[in-house]
DNA sequence: AATTGATATCCCGTATCACGAGATAGGTAT
DNA sequence: ATACCTATCTCGTGATACGGGATATCAATT
């Protein structure tokens, strides 16, 4: 009877999908009151009230001046998810060398759930990138992660997430994706040519731990001007295939 | 009736406070599995399934082998958090920036619900610390922001948190943290002589937004072997001025 | 001053729903 | 074959989270 899936649309505890409903519309908008919160999640003005009454309790929202934020507590809690693995805290330092030395926007990516989670950026004006997903197969660093997969899981992922065009040069076809993985598989490093955004070109490696895991991929992006020919097919790929090295001697010796 | 103290133990909603629970043990330490769980919260086997079950649906936990970790979602709603004012995205670069300088470790820290938390660190093998909480009055970024504040608050902060000592620096007498305070404000920074831990001295100044409010304090603190005479009272404090500074101008000048 | 409108806070009866005990199933070691 | 771990599911019951509405508070408007 493992084929009931269907409506596993709210099951388990109801009232911590309550409580997340709020956090989560705090975390697109800061400083809401009460009011407004009960408007953006349809909860009743007494349920919002009391939630919140909890969870400043607790500490993991702040009120200042009626209005609510996400406190720094949940840092506490999410901080240790960043830092499980101590490659992740590793690949921190890394990024910021290698957005240093290239002068382009760098990131650490891991995959999760099937989507890619950004771990560490460097550069980016925009406010936050740590912690989003985006589709594995419109990034550099989700392909280079998926041509570390089988063929099963690699299917398994189509099947289940779909591959859903971002932009004109998004691949959307199963046999593209499949040949595209082979070819990173053969060339060893990834190249996203505007399938993420149009303008933008990224490129990226995976990060192994000593024992020969798959942490995550380390990656570069930025404008198509500045990633082509010589710079997006031998400098970088040969200054990330070295910073990933570097991690991994990181954690074998220390 | 606004002294009615006493008993604020578990109001609010206590389905909420289980989940939390939940995550925090979670966030202790990672991969328990369901037994392990019911036997660290105290909760019974079947509430700890249900819970994780919905927290797993909704991303923010994820399960390998049986074993449960916190999930990189919650990272997506605390970042949002962190970078609340853009002027603490602007201190993370500044942070690694005095670390590397100095080749001391470095923080940047702001005050929430009376206790200092370390929002940017450079340095520290310690796994981790952001988002961890310490007391004010123990810590230089502590001491820099208290300084900042009128004497009413600092009253206030005395009367509901206390002066606890965590070494024999520490200080524990009102009166002594008053004037500590004075003489901060005259020369403009902040010193911890082992007041939070033996042998560690720590320099902090705190930071302003263009509008001249407190954003938080900018630190460093290494051994007192390294931490005296000139580099203490002389050195470190320049340059943490200027660099303080530096926010200022970011957040004023993009 | 008086009125309006927006907020947060509190109370309370009701129905929901989260709860724990226990039963089942699946796995591993003895 | 037995014992002993796990996770998962079911179910009846009682706690409790729920929303409607009453009240309080404050600011702006008249």
């Amino acid at each position: 009877m493992e084929t009931d899936e269907g409506d596993e649309t709210d099951a388990g505890v109801s009232t911590t999908r309550k409580t997340f409903a709020i956090l989560e519309a705090l975390a697109e908008t800061d400083g809401l009151t009460i009011t407004e919160l009960t408007r953006r999640t349809g909860l009743s003005k007494s349920t919002v009230y009391r939630h919140l009454a909890t969870l400043t309790d607790m500490g993991y929202v702040v009120e200042r001046d009626g209005e609510h934020y996400i406190g720094f507590r949940l840092l506490e809690i999410s901080e240790q998810a960043r830092n499980r693995e101590t490659g992740y805290a590793a690949a921190k330092r890394t990024v910021f060398e290698l957005g240093q030395e290239t002068g382009e926007r760098a990131v650490f990516t891991v995959e999760e759930r099937g989507e890619a989670v950004y771990l560490h950026r460097y550069g980016s004006r925009s406010n936050t990138l740590i912690g989003e997903r985006r589709p594995l197969h419109t990034l550099a660093s989700g392909k280079a992660i998926l041509a570390e997969w089988d063929d099963d899981a690699v299917a398994r992922f189509v099947a289940e997430t779909g591959l859903e065009a971002i932009t004109d040069n998004s691949i959307t076809d199963p046999d593209e994706l499949r040949t595209e993985l082979e070819a990173i598989r053969e060339r060893g490093y990834a190249v996203n040519d505007q399938e993420h955004m149009d303008g933008l070109r990224g490129v990226a490696v995976p990060v192994y731990t000593p024992d020969d895991d798959l942490l995550g991929a380390l990656g570069v992006f930025g404008p198509t001007s500045r990633f082509k020919d010589e710079a997006l097919h031998e400098e970088l790929p040969t200054r990330l295939r070295d910073k990933a090295d570097e991690i991994r001697v990181t954690l074998a010796y220390g």
